[in-house]
RNA sequence: CGGGGUGUAGCGCAGCCUGGUAGCGCACCUGCCUUGGGCGCAGGGGGUCGGAGGUUCAAAUCCUCUCGCCCCGACCA
C-alpha cells in the first residue's frame, strides 16, 4: 500500500537519498514567514504563503517553491494514477496556440479579454490557451477517420492561463495555474457515456484519496457547450460557488443550474378582477416591496419585468415578484452568447419609462419570455411602462403572452427538491473538477469527423473533463488546518514525516538524530530532517505551520531516556518511543493515517 | 471597466496632514549567551522613499502624470 501513495518524484528523493540524505532542511529552499502576507484574504492563500509553499509574481500568478511543488507533484501522480486507470492517455499541448485554430472554432471571437492573445514577432496572432479543445480536436482529426478507432481518450497536466477579471484567494483563482483536462472522442453517444462516467469515478477516487469532503452536483454547461455536465465542489465555508443540494435524495446542482420542485402557489388575488387592466398610480414606487405593500398585494402578486440585452435583441424576462431570475438559465433559453442588464437609458427607450415600471403589456420593443409561475397567477400587478403607474388586474395570457415560457427561477434554500418530497440546501463550494458532454461542438465546427461501419461521414462525440491541480491543492488547505497552519492529508504532505533535531550543539544529540534519518530514508519514509539550530520553538511552529502529518523530535531530554517523541500533526497527542523502535512505530502510524483515510 | 485604498530595507509597518540630513519591529551579519513552543545582551550592514515631471533655497512629505499592488462593485426593476 505504500507505493501508490508516493509520488514518482518523491519516490526518486527517498531513492537517492538513501545513498547520501539530501533532504535536509539546511540543504534545501524553505523559507516560512513569521508574518502573515498583507494581501492573503482566505487561510489557503495566507497559509501557503507563509509556510513557504508559493510566492506571488505577479497579480495572479505565483511560484510554486520546492515544498508547493512537491504537494503538486504528489497530488499529479494520484491523478495520473486514476486517469491511467480509467484508461486514458497522457501527452502535454503547446501552451501558446495558433489563432487559426481558435477562429476555426469560433471562439477567438466569442471568448472576451480573458482569452490572452500575443503576437509572435511577424505580427501572426497566437493565445496563450486557457484549454486545450482546439489543439486536441486537431491532432485527433489528423490521425483518427475510422469508427474503428474510436473512442480515444487522452488528458494532460499543463499550465495554462486565463485573464481573470478580477484574481484573488492565491491559487484558488489564479491567472495562471495548473490544470489536468481530459477530452475523450467517441461514434456514438452511449459510448461517450461509458467513458463520462468512468471518468466521473475517477474523480471521485482522487478526491477521496486526497481525504477531501466533496458533492458531486449537476452544472450548467456554459460557454464551452455540451448536453450533460457535472461538477465537483469541495465543500468549504470560503468557496465561491454555491450549491444546492437536496436533505433527502442525492440530488444536487450547482446553483445555476439548480431546478426546484413546485413552488408554492401565490396568494388568492386580494382585489378585484377587471375585465381590462387598471392603470393606478404609483409615485416613485419602484421595487417589488414598495409597489406591493403600496397597493395592498403581496410580493409574488407581482411580475417583474427585468429588460435585458443579449448581442442581438432586447428581453423582456418576467418572473414573480418574490423570485429572482437565474441569468445562465435565461441565456441558454434564449441561446445568447451574452446577456446583460441593460442600462437605465436602454430601459426608457425600451419601454419608455425609467426602471421600475416596465411591465409587458403593449411592450414591442422587446422578446417577452416568463417563467412557469407567471403563468399560474390568475392575476397580477405590472410595471405600465409609463412614469409612476402600473398596471393591476393583468392576467397572463389575455394581456400579454410571452414568446417563451420556461424556468427562468434561481433555486434557493429552502425551495423544494425537484426529485422527491425533501427541500434544499444551500452550500458553499469550491469547484475543483468539472465533467462535460460536448457533443459534436467541436468536432463538427472543425471537421473532425469520422467514417461509420457503412461508409458515412459523422462528426465525432467529444467529452472533456477538467480538474484544477492548484485549486485542489488550496481546497485541501480551506478543510484541512488549524489556528497553527495547515493540517495535510497525508496523501497531499510535502514530506509524511518532519524529523526534528533539538539541541544541534550537542554531539550525542546531532549523531543520534542523524542516525534516525539515515534509517527512516533507508526504510523508505517520506521524511524531510529539520536539522536546523534553531531554538525549539521556532522549529515546533515551522513544523505546525507546514503541517507535516508526523512530527518526530530528538533531544537531550528525551534521549537521557532513550527516547524520542512522535506525534501527530492532527491530534497533537505526544508519545514516547524508545530510539530503537521508532522507525518501527513511524511506519506503524503510517499505515493507520492510510488506513483511516481508506475508511 | 467603475469606486475606494496603497506603494518607505527581504517581510510587516510608522513618518506625509504642518516640507528642513529616513525610522521601528521581524529577518540578516559579528561576538557572547541560550536550547522541549517564535531566548537575552552588545555591535553591525542594508533603502535613488514605485517611476517621471513640476513647485520650492530645500520634497518621502505639496501638485501633475504614470506604473504596480490591494479591497469593493460590475447580481435583479
Amino acid at each position: 500500500m505504500n507505493a501508490p501513495v508516493l509520488a514518482p518524484g518523491a519516490a526518486e528523493n527517498v531513492t537517492s537519498s538513501r545513498r547520501s540524505p539530501t533532504m535536509r532542511w539546511s540543504r534545501t529552499f524553505i523559507f516560512t514567514l513569521r508574518q502573515d502576507p498583507s494581501d492573503a484574504e482566505v487561510v489557503s492563500h495566507r497559509l501557503m504563503v507563509r509556510a513557504g509553499l508559493i510566492s506571488k509574481l505577479a497579480t495572479g500568478i505565483y511560484n510554486y517553491l520546492p515544498l508547493g511543488w512537491r504537494v503538486l507533484q504528489k497530488l499529479q501522480a494520484i491523478i495520473r494514477e486514476e486517469m491511467n486507470r480509467a484508461g486514458s492517455s497522457e501527452l502535454v499541448l503547446p501552451a501558446v496556440q495558433p489563432a487559426e485554430l481558435w477562429q476555426e472554432s469560433a471562439r477567438w471571437f466569442e471568448y472576451g479579454p480573458e482569452l490572452l492573445r500575443i503576437k509572435d514577432r511577424h505580427q501572426r496572432d497566437f493565445c496563450f490557451g486557457p484549454t486545450h479543445e482546439e489543439v486536441i480536436t486537431d491532432i485527433v482529426r489528423r490521425s483518427v477517420t475510422s469508427y474503428r478507432q474510436l473512442p480515444v481518450s487522452l488528458y494532460q497536466i499543463q499550465v495554462k492561463f486565463r485573464d481573470e477579471i478580477r484574481p484573488r484567494f492565491g491559487l484558488m483563482r489564479g491567472r495562471e495555474f495548473l490544470m489536468k483536462d481530459a477530452y475523450s472522442f467517441h461514434s456514438s453517444a452511449d459510448d461517450l457515456d461509458h467513458t463520462y462516467r468512468a471518468m466521473e469515478e475517477a474523480y471521485r477516487r482522487v478526491f477521496a484519496r486526497c481525504g477531501l469532503s466533496f458533492v458531486e452536483v449537476e452544472a450548467d454547461t456554459g460557454n464551452i457547450g455540451g448536453s450533460e455536465s457535472h461538477e465537483f465542489m469541495v465543500l468549504a465555508d470560503t468557496g465561491e460557488d454555491a450549491v444546492l443540494s437536496c436533505s433527502e435524495c442525492g440530488y444536487g446542482a450547482n446553483s445555476e443550474k439548480a431546478t426546484t420542485g413546485a413552488l408554492a402557489p401565490a396568494p388568492p388575488w386580494p382585489l378585484e378582477s377587471p375585465a381590462a387592466p387598471k392603470p393606478v398610480d404609483t409615485p416613485e414606487q419602484r421595487t417589488v416591496d414598495e409597489v406591493a405593500s403600496f397597493l395592498g398585494i403581496a410580493p409574488s402578486h407581482l411580475i417583474k419585468t427585468m429588460i435585458f440585452e443579449t448581442d442581438t435583441e432586447f428581453v423582456a424576462a418576467l418572473i414573480r415578484g418574490d423570485l429572482e431570475v437565474n441569468e445562465v438559465k435565461l441565456k441558454n433559453l434564449l441561446g445568447a452568447v451574452h446577456l446583460q442588464l441593460a442600462s437605465e437609458q436602454k430601459i426608457e427607450q425600451v419601454t419608455g419609462a425609467p426602471q421600475g415600471f416596465a411591465g409587458p403589456v403593449g411592450l414591442s420593443g422587446a422578446r417577452i419570455v416568463a417563467d412557469e409561475t407567471v403563468m399560474e397567477l390568475p392575476a397580477a400587478a405590472t410595471g405600465a411602462n409609463r412614469t409612476d403607474t402600473h398596471l393591476v388586474g393583468v392576467v397572463p395570457g389575455r394581456d400579454f403572452t410571452p414568446v417563451q415560457v420556461a424556468d427562468l427561477r434561481r433555486a434557493r434554500a429552502g425551495d423544494p427538491c425537484p426529485r422527491c418530497p425533501g427541500q434544499l440546501v444551500e452550500r458553499r463550494g469550491i469547484e475543483v473538477g468539472h465533467v462535460f458532454k460536448l457533443g459534436t461542438k467541436y468536432s463538427s465546427k472543425m471537421k473532425c469527423n469520422f467514417l461509420d461501419h457503412e461508409g458515412r461521414e459523422h462528426p465525432m462525440i467529444m467529452g472533456c473533463y477538467g480538474l484544477g491541480v492548484g485549486r485542489t491543492a488550496a481546497a485541501a488547505i480551506e478543510q484541512n488546518h488549524d489556528q497553527r497552519g495547515i493540517i495535510w492529508p497525508l496523501p497531499l504532505a510535502p514530506f509524511e514525516v518532519l524529523l526534528v533535531l533539538l539541541n544541534s550543539d550537542q554531539p550525542d544529540v546531532v549523531a543520534a538524530a542523524d542516525r534516525l534519518y539515515q534509517e527512516l530514508a533507508d526504510a523508505g519514509v517520506d521524511v524531510l530532517y529539520d536539522d536546523r539550530s534553531e531554538r525549539p520553538g521556532v522549529k515546533f511552529n515551522d513544523a505546525d505551520l507546514i503541517g507535516f502529518p508526523v512530527r518526530v523530535v530528538v533531544g537531550s531530554r528525551g534521549l537521557a531516556d532513550g527516547q524520542v517523541e512522535i506525534s501527530l500533526r492532527r491530534d497533537g497527542v505526544k508519545r514516547m518511543v524508545k530510539l530503537a523502535d521508532t522507525v518501527a512505530e513511524i511506519e506503524r502510524l503510517l499505515e493507520q493515517l492510510r488506513i483511516h483515510l481508506e475508511a
